[in-house]
DNA sequence: TATGCTCTATACTCGGGAGTAAGCAAGCGG
DNA sequence: CCGCTTGCTTACTCCCGAGTATAGAGCATA
C-alpha cells in the first residue's frame, strides 16, 4: 500500500535527505497512531507504507517510542505556537484568547494534532509520559493566564478558572475525534463557530421578549 | 495484587452467583482498560487481580472483545440512562438539559463511563464497533433533541445544533480524561458547575452603556 | 582496486499475550 | 458408591510485533 507521498523512490532514493525521511516516518507514523491506535500500529506496517521495510526505520530512530514521542512533541509544540503566537499579538485580551483558541481549534484537525488528544498516557514510556505531562501543562497554563487577562480586562465574567479551561480545551480538543476532512466544516469554521458559541453559551439571552440575538439577518 | 471486592475468596467460593463474577470481570477490564488502554491490558493481568487465572475468565467470556463490548455497553447504557431519566422529568426543556447534562458529567466520572471515552474504535472488533457508534449516535440525539427542545422553547439561543452537541459533550466527555477522585471536586461539583459555564457562557455580559468596564485602576 | 561510509534488505530472535487442551475438585442425582 | 456437570486449574500452542544480526549495494576518497 505504498503512498505516492513517500520520499523513497521505489527502487532508486538519492536526492532525499535524512530530515526529510524522518519526517516522512513521522507523518505516516502519526497518521496510523490516530486511525488505528498506537498498540495496534507495527512498524511493519509504517515501512510498508514507505516502501521500505522495518529496519530501514530503524536508522532514523532508536524505537517506536522515540517515533511516538516526537509526533506528540511536534503536536503540542504546534498547539504551544498557535496560543503562544496569538498571544504575542498586541490585541485585547479578549481577542487573543479568541485568535489562540481558533488556532488551537485548526491544530486539532491535523495529524500531529491529533495525536495529542487521541495518545493517551500509557501507550508512552515513562520518560515520554513526563514529556507529554510538562508539555500539556505549559498549554494549559498558557490558556489559564488567557483566561486570567481576559477576566482582569473585564471581557471574561469572573470564574474558576482551572474548571474553565478544562471546560474550552475539552471541546477543542474533541474536536481530533469526530472532525471528518470531508464534512461539511473546514478546521478553520469549526474553530470560529466553536469558540463563538463557547464564548457566548448557549442560554438565550435573559428575557424572553426581545428576540433581537438571531443573527438571521 | 488480589483486590478484596473479588467475590472470589482465595480458596473457598460458593456463595458467589455466575452475574455476580461477571460483574466483577467487567468492572476490573474496565479500570484496566481506563488506566493502561486495551491493548495493553491482559487478561493474565485481569485474573490476577481476581484471585483467578485467565482461563477462568473464558468460563464467562467468549474472548477480550466481548469484555470490551460489554464494558463500553454498560458504559453507554449509563450515559443513555442518565439523560433519558431526565428527559421523562416533567420540566421545562432548559431544566431538562440542564438535569441531563449534569448526569452525563457524573457517569464521565464513572469507571464504566470512562471506557466510553477513552476507548477508541480500533479498539474494538467490526461488530462492536458499529455497536459502538450505534450507541453514541442515540446519545447525541438526545442531546440534540434536548437542544432543539430548549430552542423551541426560547431557552437556548438559536444555533448549530450539531456543532453546539460536539461542543457540550466535548467538554463533558474530557472529563474522563482529567478527572482525579481525590481532587478538590465531586463529579456532581464537577457536573453543576460545568454545565452552568457552558450555558452562561465565559464572556462577560455587555458591559453597561458608556463605561467600559476597566477595573483595577 | 581497495577501503570505508551510508542506506537498505533478508532473515532472524525473543517475549508477551490471546486463546485452548485436558485434567482435577466439589456438588448433586441416583 | 458411580457418573455427570460446573468451575477452576496447570500447562500448553501459536501468532504477532519489537528489535537485531548481518550482508549487500551505491558512492566517495585515494
Amino acid at each position: 500500500m505504498a503512498l505516492e507521498q513517500s520520499p523513497w523512490k521505489d527502487a532508486s532514493g538519492r536526492e532525499a535527505d535524512r530530515s526529510e525521511k524522518r519526517d516522512a516516518v513521522l507523518r505516516v507514523a502519526a497518521q496510523s497512531f490516530c486511525e488505528r491506535g498506537v498498540r495496534a500500529t507495527s512498524l511493519d506496517d509504517v515501512a510498508e507504507r514507505l516502501n521500505i521495510t522495518k529496519p530501514t526505520i530503524y536508522h532514523y530512530f532508536r524505537n517506536k517510542d522515540e517515533i511516538l514521542v516526537a509526533c506528540v512533541a511536534r503536536g503540542l509544540a504546534m498547539i504551544d505556537d498557535a496560543v503562544a503566537q496569538a498571544d504575542r499579538e498586541a490585541l485585547s485580551a479578549l481577542d487573543r484568547l479568541r485568535a489562540a483558541l481558533r488556532r488551537y481549534a485548526e491544530v486539532m484537525t491535523m495529524d500531529f494534532g491529533m495525536c495529542v488528544t487521541r495518545i493517551s498516557e500509557p501507550d508512552l514510556s515513562e520518560e515520554g509520559r513526563a514529556r507529554f505531562r510538562d508539555g500539556k501543562r505549559k498549554i494549559d497554563e498558557r490558556v489559564r493566564d488567557l483566561l486570567r487577562a481576559c477576566i482582569r480586562e473585564g471581557s471574561i465574567r469572573p470564574c474558576d478558572v482551572v474548571l474553565a479551561t478544562f471546560t474550552i480545551t475539552g471541546a477543542l480538543n474533541w474536536i481530533a475525534r469526530w472532525y471528518d476532512p470531508d464534512g461539511p466544516l473546514t478546521g478553520e469554521e469549526i474553530g470560529e463557530r466553536m469558540v463563538a458559541m463557547l464564548l457566548a453559551g448557549f442560554a438565550a439571552p435573559a428575557p424572553p421578549r426581545g428576540t433581537e440575538a438571531g443573527e438571521a439577518g
